[in-house]
RNA sequence: GCCCCUGUAGCUCAAUGGACAGAGCGUCGGUCUUCUAAACCGCAGGCUGUGGGUUCGAAUCCCGCCAGGGGCGCCA
């Protein structure tokens, strides 16, 4: 929001620079730290070392530094942009002139409203893989994370200025599809789903896979396998019919979730065109086709003279069947050629990740020039206490939908209890939109490369750095805006001195789009995260200090849009998680 | 054997190669006749796993070691 100021300043310091034939290196500028003013600041460490390396000498670079930012404070004087300058040693801090900058900071927000904090676009359209759940399974807190990471980055992308195209990937076919139909043609005939699509679709998976440990089960679910593969049309109708199922569940968490998606791609779909790649690599030469003892692979380390890197990737089974990485390929190529992508971003946990640069390296091979812009975002999994991975077979699975009940159930009770006059229907609302902030902040808030450990009383405490504080700090200051009872005041000039907490808190507010940018180029929605709790603190701490309505005119109507900028920046972050911010709690 | 990730306060986690490594939880102690106490304030708590190196400057980059997790030809 400073950038004008900030480059006629870097601007005058080069000149001085080059007067003084220093080296010519571009400036890094930051937040100034402990400072109950705000302004931003550099240094001169690099400067004068690079001068010093310059000139051959050997010398004391901390004090040049601070003589660096003493000659050059002198230079500057005092320039228009800024309030005051100093020199503390070796760094330069440069203190906007507080009254002004606050009014600008405020008019940009209020003015820019819902866009506050998104980007100028970059013309890139970007396409982001995420959620990928399997039909005929169900849909666990094991598979949240990457629903809730790949929404977060979408949205990021999206404020960062690109063209987002949300793709979801849908696993409708394979060995557990075929044990699902064997199992509801055997137990289940004629049965239709309920409401809760998703855990009577698991529930009779579970069963299935407990049934397939008995080798007549198994012998059976072969003949299906068998009869599905001759495509029979009483196997794929049910096949159509029992995956809609399915996909009208997973609608249902999505909708639950408020996620959306632009592209559906079916494995299904994909099959056949991965079979016409696995030719082509044969023909090519890139893969080695060891039918029938072997599979057909790609011997990717022995391609490219490396050893132990690339390993071979599998891309065919050896009856001829297809893999994870024949539609993959497949696939991959698909999205660049309807779409046109100048990035094509997979959200796929950290286990993956030797199988996902086999696969760009081998589109690489087939030629594809995109390849090297296909980016694996990988996570680590959510797993139980003691390091337990979740998983259907052992039944260490937590649905989804017992989360989010009990963890709505728990904040409606807070919810009554807090605001007792709330309609029923509201409250409950209320207690959703808590509850489900709580659980994407949970997992949102720590790094990617982090094993998130799910135990209930974790995902069920919403104390301390949790979405419900940040959501909180949005419902005061609707709950001020209300209370004034009063358009928003117009903006107008500053004429009295602004409290610490009124200045930490404009400062933060103007620091969100920098944070979005950063988000969004980097894929760490924990920036927004961060930054959202930042504010919120910042809000709390303000509302603590600075009465609004009480106060007297001119600063009754200043903090009022004050009032206005934190609730916009605070809602605003919490958007680009994915969450909302209720008007009451 | 090769590769990837992680190691920071008692616990869970932050920290653009830069100023004094910060939050939350937990402990203890203070704040409601006040715009919603789902809040605020205060105390205590650290050889950033370890040994080197690079750098003016390292939790951050490089190398070794230790500990934990994950991956490595027909699962997805």
């Amino acid at each position: 929001m400073f950038e004008q100021e900030q480059e006629t300043i870097a601007q005058q310091i080069k000149e001085y620079c080059l007067e003084q034939g220093l080296p010519d290196l571009p400036l890094r500028w930051k937040w100034i730290p402990f400072s109950a003013h705000w302004g931003i600041s550099t240094s001169f460490f690099q400067l004068a070392a690079a001068d010093a390396k310059q000139k051959g000498q050997k010398v004391n670079v901390a004090a040049c530094a601070r003589e660096l930012a003493e000659q050059v404070a002198v230079h500057l004087g005092q320039p228009v942009e800024f309030e005051r300058l100093e020199a503390v040693r070796g760094y330069l801090n440069l203190y906007f002139s507080t009254a002004e900058y606050a009014q600008r900071v405020l008019d940009t927000v209020l003015e820019q409203g819902s866009d506050f904090g998104r980007n100028p676009s970059t013309g890139e359209k970007v396409m982001v893989e995420f959620s990928q759940p399997n039909t005929h399974k169900a849909f666990h807190v094991g598979h949240l994370r990457n629903v809730i990471l790949g929404d977060a980055v979408c949205n990021l992308l999206d404020a960062g200025g690109n063209e987002v195209v949300r793709a979801n990937y849908i696993g409708d076919i394979g060995l557990h599809v075929i044990k699902w139909m064997w199992n509801y043609l055997e137990n289940h005939d004629g049965e239709i789903p309920g409401e809760e699509k998703i855990r009577w679709m698991g529930d009779i998976y579970s069963e299935a896979d407990r049934l397939y440990q008995d080798p007549l089960v198994e012998e059976k679910v072969r003949t299906l396998f068998a009869r599905w593969d001759r495509k029979e049309q009483d196997i794929v109708d049910l096949w159509k019919t029992t995956r809609q199922w399915s996909m009208e569940g997973f609608q249902q968490i999505y909708d639950l979730l408020n996620v959306r998606f632009d592209r559906f791609y079916y494995e299904s779909d994909v099959e056949e065109s991965g079979k016409e790649i696995v030719a082509a690599l044969i023909e090519k030469g890139i893969a080695v086709d060891e039918r029938p003892e072997g599979a057909v692979i790609v011997p990717l380390d022995d391609i490219l003279g490396t050893e132990e890197v690339y390993r071979v990737l599998v891309v065919l089974r050896s009856d001829g069947t297809s893999l994870y990485a024949t539609k993959d390929l497949s696939l991959g190529i698909q999205k660049f050629e309807e779409y046109g992508l100048d990035r094509s971003v997979y959200v796929i946990d950290v286990r993956q990740s030797l199988y996902m640069k086999q696969i760009f390296k081998t589109l690489e091979l087939l030629g594809y020039d995109w390849a090297d812009r296909c980016e694996h975002l990988a996570y680590e999994i959510v797993n139980l206490p003691g390091n337990v991975t979740m998983s259907s077979r052992d039944g260490t699975v937590v649905l989804l939908e017992d989360l989010i009940k009990e963890a709505t159930a728990r904040t409606l009770s807070i919810v009554q209890q807090k605001n007792p006059d709330l309609a029923p229907a509201q409250q409950q609302q209320v207690a959703q939109a808590v509850a489900l902030g709580a659980i994407k902040y949970s997992m949102l808030s720590r790094d990617n490369t982090k094993v998130v450990t799910f135990d209930w009383e974790t995902a069920l405490d919403f104390n301390g750095q949790a979405a419900p504080y940040i959501q909180y700090a949005a419902v005061r200051c609707n709950s001020i805006l209300r209370k004034a009872d009063v358009n928003l005041p117009a903006s107008a000039p500053l004429d009295y001195e602004m409290q610490e907490a009124e200045v930490h808190l404009i400062d933060l507010i103007s620091r969100l789009p920098g944070e979005v940018a950063r988000a969004s180029r980097e894929l760490k929605p924990l920036y927004i995260s961060t930054h959202a709790y930042e504010l919120a603190k910042g809000f709390s701490n303000f509302y603590n200090t600075c009465p609004v309505l009480k106060a007297e005119e001119p600063i009754r109507s200043h903090r009022l849009r004050i009032v206005a900028a934190a609730r916009v920046a605070v809602a605003n972050s919490l958007a680009f998680l994915g969450i909302q911010a209720p008007d009451v709690m």
